[in-house]
Order: structure tokens, then sequence, then C-alpha cells
DNA sequence: ATCAACCCTG
DNA sequence: CAGGGTTGAT
């Protein structure tokens, strides 16, 4: 509503034309606001439900204020208007003031109380004796009421500047006579207490408008009466502080209400907490009954509750765990755990003796009540690991010192099996989510990855490739703390799996990759807690982290066909390749979903597209997909394949241009004596890269490409066109349009093991 | 803004 | 061969 003032002031005078588009717009406006303003006061309804029933009767008041205000402000109040609906639809943009006025006007009726006049501010306009003749005369439209301005044959946009002034002067006044009514002994009892004012003024429906505002809103209304109705002689600056003022006002009292609610809350959960250690401990369950009785208040909003209970856990969790010192973490996460198996076994008690006594809805009471505190302790203790990943991805403290009485198994449960409840990061990598944990790696469970060195040396998802040159003293936390989130597998399996010994088991996986490709690849990890401040941004980059998740996959699959080590990642990889291929194309290895290489894309077809080269080196897309159809393409597939094809091209332009250039050097004059055959040793250089084993007779057709490349080159080179740094594309353009037909044999999906049979 | 291609690097 | 940066086209 002071949005709609300030706007309203704003455009008045500049947008008149628009007001019939403008309309629509300030009523959703204003209606957005009310829904604000009762989601507000629902939320504060569902605190105090959560409190005992002893304060239902503020509940009733804040219940009665957000019916009025969700409600009665707009169903209840134009029913008592009885306007008609053109006068409707005019009034809509001003409906607060519109209706509080006339429903004003129609309960100073009823009751039969005069002396408006002199609740009207003193500047009050002519306009607004002649508003009130109008209004009280029940006139059905704003057209008529403002006829007699008509009179004065006023054109569309007069009468609509007139309407506006006139509709602004009724609504200083109906604030004045807000103010006034709240200044009243009555007005302030009610807002001071209790359900029985409340209950009286929902009886009487004209009085809702009038108490309906909260203190708050009425301090609010306060600071506005004196402005507005000499609020056309302000100068718009005013307008704007006076708005400000408003606005921190509201926020401060905002602010007030949230951290009443906060506490209330954790009064909440302290008696939550004492309800289930006096019901454990008492038989005759009379203590239950009544922890029913408050149960069945709190569970009646069910969802706001869940909703709330989990917030206080995020503020209990902020406030508490942040001051621990790391070496308690586990200690609280034990204790959460133990804490949870105790509810569960009071949950399992209460269960039986409410059968016992037939109390079924109490049980169901239960069961909410049980998954209420599933998810509370869930949540606490995704708070609980966040902290210690938090934690160690800041100091740069060894994992051995924070826990020095523990032994190096629990030390997984820190690092690896810490939080079944992580979702949010996991969810945005759900593409290789489930592709990082293939089934058959339990030989994992015993790689060397529980010292702290190998901690110490897993890299994060996105492996930099300036990680290598910085080499600044590692930071052990930093990797620690990132992959963890995103990389758990199986999350919220289970309340009490997380703390089995074989929790660590899939989040080593990707960690063992991690730190092999950091041993392979960089000496260093050099990972800066400013380059990975708090939980890393796990969301970017999810190509190359698949790519690296693929990498890490190759070196998990080699790790576990051998245990040598290769000494750098290329080799590695290459070897690995070489070692393992053939199981991609193995049922479980290939069940990785997602995006990786090894969903579709194995080293055969890596063979097959090289071969597809000879016949093609500007494939499109729709081609690689008839020719690899045994693979499920997707965006990633897909535009793996065209970095292969790419990667062909750059070698083979390389290869030609370094022979062209060899070929001047050898005094080659003419064009026409270049000639590329199977002896050329351009050719074997081809054959070796892309038909290394020489398992496939090389077209005669891509000789001639060949050649027809070299000779462009040469040329080119010839007439020093490669001055220009884009000479190639020239070339390019040549060569591209000598692209052949690849053969039907390359559509079959096991080509090659025919191909290699032959 | 997105994608593909290129270019360079490792 | 993959990744990153750049560029040009859409």
């Amino acid at each position: 509503m002071p949005d709609h003032d300030t706007e309203f002031h704003l455009n008045r005078l500049t947008k008149r034309r628009r007001v019939d588009i403008g309309v629509k717009r300030i009523v959703s406006s204003s209606a957005s606001s009310t829904q604000t303003a009762s989601a507000i006061i629902t939320v504060n309804r569902a605190a105090f439900d959560a409190m005992n029933s002893r304060q239902s009767k503020k509940q009733d008041v804040l219940e009665c204020q957000g019916a009025q205000l969700g409600e009665a402000k707009s169903d209840v109040l134009r029913k008592l208007l009885k306007r008609g609906s053109s006068y409707e639809d005019n009034m809509i943009p001003f409906s607060d003031a519109t209706i509080i006025t006339n429903l004003l006007k129609s309960n100073k009726a009823m009751r039969g109380t005069g002396g408006r006049e002199s609740v009207v501010p003193r500047k009050a306009e002519p306009e607004l004796l002649q508003e009130d003749t109008c209004s009280n005369s029940s006139l059905e439209s704003a057209e008529e009421c403002l006829s007699p301005f008509g009179k004065i044959s006023l054109d569309h946009m007069g009468s609509e500047r007139i309407n506006k002034e006139h509709l602004q002067a009724k609504r200083a006044r109906v604030e004045n006579i807000i103010r006034g009514m709240n200044h009243s002994p009555n007005v302030m009892a009610t807002s001071i207490s209790s359900g029985k004012d409340c209950e009286r003024e929902l009886e009487g429906e004209t009085n809702i408008t009038a108490q309906s505002f909260s203190p708050r809103e009425s301090n609010r209304e306060n600071k506005r009466k004196q402005k507005l109705p000499q609020q056309q002689q302000h100068s718009f600056q005013q307008m704007v502080s006076t708005h400000k003022q408003q606005k921190v006002e509201e926020r401060r009292q905002l602010k007030l209400q949230l951290e009443d609610m906060q506490k209330q809350l954790k009064q909440f959960q302290e008696k939550f907490f004492q309800i289930y250690d006096s019901t454990d401990s008492e038989a005759d369950g009379g203590n239950l009954s009544e922890d029913s009785i408050r149960s069945d208040g709190m569970l009646g909003d069910g969802g706001i509750n869940e909703y709330l209970i989990q917030n206080s856990v995020a503020d209990r969790s902020d406030n508490e765990i942040a001051d621990l010192d790391p070496r308690c973490f586990l200690d609280e996460a034990k204790a959460l755990h133990r804490e949870q198996v105790l509810l569960d076994g009071k949950m399992a008690k209460q269960e039986g003796s409410l059968r016992s006594k037939g109390l079924m809805s109490m049980h169901e009471v239960g069961k909410r009540l049980a998954e209420t505190l599933k998810q509370e302790l869930n949540s606490a203790m995704s708070q609980v690991v966040d902290t210690v990943v938090n934690v160690f991805s800041k100091p740069p403290r060894p994992p051995l010192q924070v826990f020095p009485s523990l032994p190096a198994n629990e030390d997984h449960f820190v690092f690896n099996g810490n939080n079944p409840n992580v979702h949010t990061a996991n969810q945005r990598l759900q593409c290789f989510g489930d592709a990082v944990f293939p089934s058959p790696l339990d030989s994992f469970v015993g790689v060397p990855l529980s010292c702290a060195n190998d901690q110490t040396e897993a890299l994060p998802l996105v492996v930099r490739k300036s990680a290598s040159e910085h080499h600044q003293s590692s930071d052990p936390g930093a990797q620690n703390g990132h992959p963890h989130p995103s990389l758990h597998p199986s999350s919220l399996s289970g309340n009490t799996g997380f703390i089995s010994p074989s929790f660590h088991h899939p989040f080593s996986l990707p960690l063992v990759g991690y730190s092999f490709q950091s041993t392979l690849g960089a000496s260093s990890t050099g990972y800066s807690s400013k380059d990975s401040p708090g939980l890393m941004d796990l969301s970017r980059e999810t190509t190359s982290l698949r790519t690296k998740m693929a990498s890490s996959q190759h070196l998990m699959l080699n790790h576990s066909c051998s245990p040598v080590l290769p000494r750098s990642t290329a080799e590695g990889l290459s070897l690995i390749k070489s070692e393992c291929g053939d199981l991609h194309d193995m049922s479980d290895i290939s069940s990785y979903s997602g995006c990786t290489i090894q969903e579709g894309l194995s080293p055969n077809h890596l063979k097959k597209a090289k071969l597809m080269f000879f016949y093609t080196r500007y494939p499109s897309s729709s081609m690689l997909k008839m020719y690899f159809s045994d693979v499920k393409f997707n965006r990633c597939i897909t535009s793996q394949l065209i970095k292969w094809f790419s990667n062909f091209r750059e070698f083979f332009y390389i290869q030609m241009e370094k022979f062209a250039r060899q070929a001047i050097n050898n005094g080659v004059a003419a064009v026409d004596d270049i000639i590329v055959s199977r002896d050329s040793e351009l050719y074997k250089v081809l054959n070796m890269h892309y038909n290394k084993a020489n398992d496939f007779e090389v077209p005669e057709r891509f000789l001639e490409v060949a050649q027809i490349t070299l000779r462009e080159f040469f040329s080119a080179i010839v007439a020093s066109r490669d001055v220009d740094p884009s000479w190639k594309k020239a070339i390019y353009k040549v060569i591209c349009k000598l692209d052949s037909e690849v053969p039907e044999i390359f559509k079959s999906a096991n080509y090659l093991q025919e191909l290699l049979r032959e």
C-alpha cells in the first residue's frame, strides 16, 4: 500500500492515460501485499500453535487479524459496500481506502455515532463533502458520483483527475479516522489481548476493518496520516523519505516478530524433548494424553510446523554448531545419532502404549512426530557435517590433529560417511551422480585412502589447469571439503545406516580417482582457500566434471585391474584405456548413466570414429547419430564425438601444414609434384594416427583428399597467404567439401568386432 | 546467450 | 585426446 501511494503520486500526473492498464497491475500488487500480510500472520499463528494451548487466545487474535487482512478487506467489506460493478471497477486501484471509507461510513451509520466531520482532517477539501454526499446516497457508480463535476462539462481526463484527487482526499480522511479509532481504548484493548475481544469482533463484522489493523500498522498509519492530507503540498522527496521510514519501521517490526517467533520455537523444542523424556519414564501416560492434545494442536497444521521445525533446527545449528570446537563435531554427530536411536526406541514404546490404550490417533501423531524428528535430526546432521567440512576447508589443520583420539577408520566417518542427507548439491550433479559409483568396486575399500596423505592429495572436483602451476602449500582441508556433498551417492537411505562401516566406500571412490589424478598429474593440489571458499559451486563446469569423473573412473578401473600406478595422467589414461577398454562394453560398467563417456562411447567407438575420418572429416551430428546408433545420444555424447573429429582434423591439418612446409623446404616448386601415396611419409603418419593397428585398409579417396589438402597448404604457403592469421580457413572450406560417403558397414553396432574378426 | 569451431596447451 | 580460451555465427 505504501508502494501504491508512491506510485500513485508519482504517476498521478504523468500516467493518466494508462490508468486502465494500470488497474490490474495495481490490483495484483495490492493483492500480493495482502497475501504477504496474511502469510506472515499464518506463520505467526503456526508459531503460536506450536506453543502450548494456553496461548491459543493469542493465536485467535492473530487468526482474526489474518482473516481480517486476508479476507475481510477484500471480500467481506466489499459485500458490505453494495457498490455497483462499474463503481467497483473504478475503485479497484484504491480499494483499500475506498472500502475502508465506505465501511466506516456504514459503520458509523449503524452505530449512530456522529461526529465524523470532527475526525476529518481540517484540510478536507470541498470534494470530500461532495463525495460523502455521493456515497451516502448510495449512488451506483463513480460516474454518477462525479456527475456534479461533469456538469462543468469535464472531458474524460479531467474527470479522471478529479476522481483521483477525490479518492486521495478520501483516503487521507479515512486514515485519520482509523487513527482516531486506534487511539480509542477499545482498540487498544483489542490489540494487546484477548480472544474474547476478537470473537466479539468477529460477530460484528463492521468492526473488523478498524480493528484489523495491528498496532504496528496503526503506527505506520499514524506516521502517514499527517502527511497524506497535505501531500499535495509536499515535495516528492518528502514522500520518498516517508516511504523509507515506513519501510524501516516495518522491517524492524518484522524482525522483532521473527525473533519472538524464534524464541517461542526454541521453547517449543525444549518442551518437545521434555515431553518425550517424561513419556518415556512415566508408566501411566497421563502426561502422554496431554502430549497428544498438544501434538494434535501442533500437528493440525503439519506442513507449516515441519517447516518451522526445520527452520528452528537450522537456527540452532547455525548458532550452536558454529561455536563448537571442531573436535566436538564427531561427538555431536554421534550424540545426534544416539538421540535419534533413543527417540526411535521411544517412538516404538509409545506406539505400543498407544495401541494398548486404543488411541490410534495418537499413534498417527507419534508417527508424524517421528517423521518430523527424523527430518530434524537429518538436517541437524547435515548441519554438523557441513560445519565440519567448512571447518576443514578453512584452517590448514591436518585431519589427524583434528581428531587425535580417533582411529583412522573414524576419519572416514567424518570425511566420507558424513551426511546421508545432502541432497542439494547432489541433485545439481545428478547428471553423473549415479555414474560415480558403479557397483563392482569393492576392491577399493582397501586402497590406501584412509591415510592423511591421500586425503591431502584429493583434488576438488573441478581440477583447474592452474592447479599444477600454483604450487602453493596445499591446503588439506580444501580438497577434503569439496567433493563430499556432491558425491554422496545414496543419501537419506537410512537413519542409522550412515554409521555403518561401509559408508565410506561409496564416498571414497571419487576421492580415489582424484587423489590418483592429482598424484599422477600434478604434484601439487594447489588449491588455496581463496579459490574454494566454503562449499564449492558444483553446479558449474559439469561437463568438465563429467570428464573428470570419467578419467577418475578410468584410473579406478586401472587400479582394480592392476596396482601399478602410471607415471602421468596421460600415460595412465591411455594405458587404462588399452587395458580396460573392453570393460566398457560390459554391461555392469556401461550401467553408468548420465553423460560420461562410458555411458556410450567406448574406446572402440573412438577407433571407429578414427576410421570414419578416412571418409568424412566433417561429419554432421545427424550422421554421427546414424553411425553410432548403439550409443544413447545426448548433448554430451554428441559434443564428445564432435570434439573427437575436431581433434582428428586438427592433427590432420597440422600434418598437412608440416609436410607442405617440408616440401617447400625440400625444394619442391610445383604443386603437381606433390603426390601422396601409400609410400608417403605423410600417409604413414596419418595411418599411424587413425589406423594404428593397421586393421583397416585406408580408402583411396582419403589419399586423394590428403593430397589435395597438402597441395592447398603448399600453394597457400608459397603464395604467402599464411601471413593471414586465418589463412587456413580457406583450405578448410575446400576440404570440407571432399567428404565422401561412409560405408554402410560403419553403421553396424559391432562393426569393429566384425572388422577385427576378418 | 549459446553453440561450434578453432587454437593452444598439456 | 581433453580442456580452456577465443572467435564468429545464430
